[in-house]
DNA sequence: AATGAATGAGAGTTCATTCAT
DNA sequence: GATGAATGAACTCTCATTCAT
């Protein structure tokens, strides 16, 4: 048993600290100006090794973005499956994705970066827009939402509003309960069935 | 009089087709992908003398991001401007803005990229923001808009919301007049006072 | 018995394996692009235990050389061994090698890379040429071929002549036949007493 | 006159210098062996510069290997020219060979690396192949030569003689006249009309 | 004896920038 | 002002070799 789970471990380990070390260096310096040898370096691991787990650097931000966004993903699925008025599940959905935002600084950076990456089937945002569009689509059948509005459209003009305000938010340094309220304010008049 | 006036006229063309050239190879290829070379060679123009304008590679793409946000900018204020019902202004304001970006492709693409520029005091973005945020004050006090909104931030929320509509009818190839439709009914409803 | 046998044999197997790969692997992309990953693939074995048998690279290729050459040496003796008269020797004799080498095209391909290996005491070709040198060093003796020719010389030079002759066909397709004529027809001249 | 010729002639020197470095490496070296900073450095030129003339690493091979082979098809076609007796000419046209390769070290080891290099419509050899084709082609409707052998096939075989003796003559420092003296010896009596 | 994950030096190539003309 | 040949630092990626298991 221990024998048997020591290699994985270690190798587990490892991935995580070049997919970290990577996150923190695309975050900071951005694609091109982060090599291969400083995330050799911040993970611990020799250059060949993140080659052995990544075929070249595209796909070691690829990697990265898409940890990111199936995170935010998650939180922002969760938050919206509470059982409670959608009046009131704004300024929570809204709220989880602002607090995953300002609380990993990195995610906002690493959003912008998307463009390089070889995205094996999906494109920069795209999971999350996904999980917008599910969550819209079942508010709508379950009356919620106004009916006369298309999921896919709603998804990509609300994930927008937050781009812009975490945008806003990491260069102005407002206080992001400040967007929360106004997301949440502009989202139910916008989508609530009346 | 001609003499002076000849040597400027050259001039001013020349930084033009620089101009034109950068924007069309970042747009096309990303930042790094694009060379010195390359504009020089669609420019029509030297190397070096890119350089007596430029003095690097960033600060021409900044040259190229600003133009194209002043034209985005104009064509906001512009479609802002008209007397007529804010009800009926919205669909104009977005429509203007989803329609140059469709017939100026580029303008999608060079906004991405803006990360990569040396800005000299503005920030990626900025000019449309600002534009957005002066339309929004001058509205709430022609008390046409909710006055218990933050122009600062609808302008940012605002901003997200027309790129989000940007990058999906980019990349799903769908009619702009939908995403118009949608971003001026969601607009109406959550800034217009009542 | 067979406890002792058992083992060899697989590792012969190992051996033989092993190659059969480089062989291949050597001779259709060359020494540098063939890596020894490829060569543990094809081989069925891991990496380390091609250094088990070959101390580093150059050796596993030296083992590929001296291999073909040993066999090519060993059809030209057994061809040059008939007895019969030397002037319908000669056909045969070229023949077997033109043979052994369109029926190996590994074997022109391999011989190309020689330079590259480290070679233990002879250099690529010497056993092909030092099986030619006894040839005519006996036929010279038997009175068969004129006494006034260096056998070192000739070998050297004849040597030469099969590699461009094979060089050729491999080049242009040719019928192995025509150069098999042509050498046989040269070597007679020159060599036969008269 | 100086300012139209000065550039072009700083520029030829370096040509000249990069070639005359290359081939010097690639023969004491081999191809893989010699990297590109050595080049540079030998030449007296950054590395750009290599690369502005040659696209990369195989075609500086190339440019070497054709340079050297039109060499020696010059001295072959020059000394095969003379208007003498075949019988006297042919130990010229060898001798000339022979001393062209032993005057040029590096011409021996450089042949044998032809394998690598792109060769833009001739493979390795064909020019001076090519250039006793010719030869041999002339002195048959000379009736020099014997009718019934075919010029290219004499000349792939006629290739290689040289070829081997040369390679042996390297190797075991023999003096080139014995070469010389055999060649001329075998070429004379495969080839002379009777 | 056999394995194959890990290593890291070293390679070829690019290209922003300069400056003599 | 305009040119573009020259520069060389810096990059990504490869792969022979090792050694803990």
């Amino acid at each position: 048993m221990s024998a048997r789970q020591k290699r994985p471990k270690a190798s587990r380990d490892r991935d995580l600290r070049i997919l970290e070390a990577s996150t923190h260096l695309f975050a900071s310096q951005g694609f091109e100006r982060t090599n291969m040898s400083q995330v050799a370096r911040e993970s611990g691991v020799a250059v060949g090794t993140i080659y052995l787990r990544y075929p070249n650097k595209g796909s070691l931000l690829a990697g990265v973005v898409q940890q990111l966004e199936s995170q935010l993903a998650d939180s922002l699925t969760r938050a919206a499956g509470q059982e409670i008025p959608w009046i009131d599940r704004f300024p929570l959905v809204f709220g989880s994705m602002m607090e995953t935002v300002s609380t990993t600084p990195e995610m906002g950076a690493i959003m912008q970066l998307a463009a390089h990456a070889e995205f094996k089937g999906h494109s920069p945002g795209s999971i999350i827009r996904s999980a917008i569009e599910q969550i819209v689509t079942r508010a709508q059948s379950d009356g919620a939402f106004r009916p006369d509005v298309l999921p896919s459209v709603v998804a990509a003009i609300a994930y927008g509003m937050v781009e812009g305000a975490m945008g806003h938010m990491m260069q102005t340094g407002t206080w992001p309960q400040v967007y929360v309220i106004a997301l949440a304010d502009a989202a139910s008049r916008w989508l609530l069935a009346t």
